[in-house]
RNA sequence: GGCGACGUGGCCGAGUGGCUUAGGCAACGGCCUGCAAAGCCGUGUACAUGGGUUCGAUUCCCAUCGUCGCCUCCA
């Protein structure tokens, strides 16, 4: 079974779950207050990828992933635009699935919204104050830490050393607090400001609360696996884990996170540093898969560039695998065809066992293209272990989300023109046919003539 | 200050104490082709630097240099 890198004990382990053949996994969604960037991109498709994987391998996968749409972020916005709060979350969700469909996320099965939780956020927060684990500052009410045994199991730092580190960095409502660390679970609204009712008055939910309370909601305790970007782990995740210690509740058994995207200087991608790349731009101007196939080339956990150079190197290689799926189709091979077989085990073993080992897609992709070419060798000879090579293939792409264009859109001009071209090369009349190959070329074809005549692929 | 990651061939990017030492992109040579394209075959003295351990290190250890991340905005 899969083994993941959990980041809690800082080992690679198998994935246990709680319930045999079923799969629990929270993903950390976006906060909806401005586009979706390159690094909500990774983040998606790298999970995207491990839950069709699972699927794949025949488990239930149930994937919750939040829509964040009360924040501090949300409201700055509107006041800053004189707008209502709700038009700029609904108008962010729908471009953020804009966005995910275009990479092809397959939506979770479940995509809780934080609005739709406040009451049960409301009953945690009770819950914690009753148990002392809360106090209510005149802003808020804010979880302590010290009361929570393991505090820093995530962040891999005591309470102690975070507190020297930060420097001169400001302690957000450091007056109310009674730890630097403790973070707020409600939080008071001013005029003006959303609000829901509570018994501490008007206010908002904290960030951190709503992951809590909608994965245990959802998944139930000692759920299978929470995931997110890697700065999410501190101080987000371990601020949930935080609530669920003090609310009494097991929490998730396996904490996974994937590594960041950063820019060609090698610096991280944030906001703060204003240089994030927008993911509508990335997949309007390029084939909305060589996001994909980058991420599979590179480990979830590493650092990953995201160039114009490593993006165009992507394109290239897919347009390989686009017209091996095309010869495939030509040669009768591909998966809709009726002489297809079974996909050969010993690839599909060999598949199985990378991704296992932690999602070791490079490794995987590797094998895809070592197959590609035993299959192209096949298809060329004729070798009867051609079928289950290119079935290998596309067993292999499906398990990741990688879908080959088969059939490419070929105007009826365009086409014209190719059966042009094989009727000048069957007369011998090459000058027509080199012209008419040129024209195509021009208009941005690959042109491929074989000995049944001419295929055109973009 | 504390914790952590990383430095691989023209570019991207895996991995490993010695065995044909990934894969992608690009380049070059060949096969195929009327010529091409596509496909296939082949080619490139890669592992930051200095020590150490070892029969043997890119892989382990130490040091140095460099890059990056986290230590309450962030996927």
């Amino acid at each position: 079974m899969l083994h993941l890198y959990d980041t809690a004990t800082r080992e690679v382990k198998e994935l246990a779950m709680r319930e045999p053949g079923k799969v629990s996994i929270y993903l950390c969604g976006p906060t909806v207050y401005g586009p979706p960037h390159l690094g909500h991109g990774r983040a998606t498709l790298v999970y995207d990828i491990m839950r069709r994987y699972l699927t794949w391998r025949g488990l239930e996968v149930r994937f919750v992933s939040n829509i964040t749409d009360i924040e501090d972020k949300i409201i700055e916005r509107a006041e800053r635009e004189g707008r209502p709060w709700q038009d700029i979350t609904t108008k962010c969700e729908t471009m953020w699935w804009r966005a995910m469909d275009a990479i092809n996320f397959e939506r979770p099965t479940d995509i809780p919204h934080a609005t739709e939780w406040v009451t049960e956020m409301v009953e945690m927060i009770a819950d914690l104050m009753a148990a002392e684990s809360a106090y209510l500052t005149d802003d808020g009410v804010y979880l302590d830490v010290q009361s929570v045994p393991g505090y820093g199991l995530l962040a891999h730092q005591s309470l102690e050393d975070m507190r020297s580190g930060g420097g001169d960095r400001e302690v957000v409502g450091a007056a109310h607090k009674r730890h630097p660390a403790d973070f707020v679970l409600w939080k008071l609204s001013k005029p003006g400001e959303p609000a829901w009712p509570s018994p501490w008055g008007e206010g908002r939910p904290g960030w951190h609360s709503e992951c809590v309370v909608m994965s245990l909601g959802i998944l139930g305790e000692g759920f299978d696996l929470h995931c997110g970007g890697q700065d999410l782990r501190f101080p987000h995740h371990e601020n949930e884990r935080a609530q669920a210690v003090a609310w009494g509740r097991e929490f998730a058994r396996h904490w996974m996170h994937n590594g960041f995207v950063v820019d060609a200087e090698g610096e991280k991608m944030s906001k703060s540093l204003g240089n994030v790349s927008n993911l509508l731009d990335l997949v309007d101007q390029y084939d909305p898969r060589a996001y994909r196939m980058v991420l599979l080339q590179s480990h979830y956990r590493s650092p990953v560039t995201i160039s114009a150079t490593n993006i165009d190197a992507a394109v290239a290689s897919l347009g390989g695998l686009d017209g091996f799926a095309g010869r495939a189709r030509s040669a009768q091979l591909d998966p809709g065809a009726s002489s297809s077989v079974a996909p050969d085990p010993e690839v599909m073993a060999q598949f199985i066992a990378a991704m296992d080992d932690d999602l070791d897609t490079p490794r995987a992709t590797a094998l895809l293209f070592d197959s590609v070419r035993r299959a192209n060798t096949a298809m060329n000879t004729r070798t009867p272990e051609a079928g289950a090579l290119v079935a290998a293939v596309f067993e292999i792409c499906t398990a990741v989300g990688l879908e080959l264009s088969v059939a490419a859109d070929v105007p009826a001009e365009a086409a014209a023109k190719a059966a042009a071209l094989d009727a000048a090369r069957g007369a011998k009349d090459f000058a027509t046919a080199d012209a008419l190959r040129t024209e195509l070329q021009g208009d941005g074809w690959t042109v491929e003539t074989g000995p049944s005549g001419t295929t055109l692929r973009r």
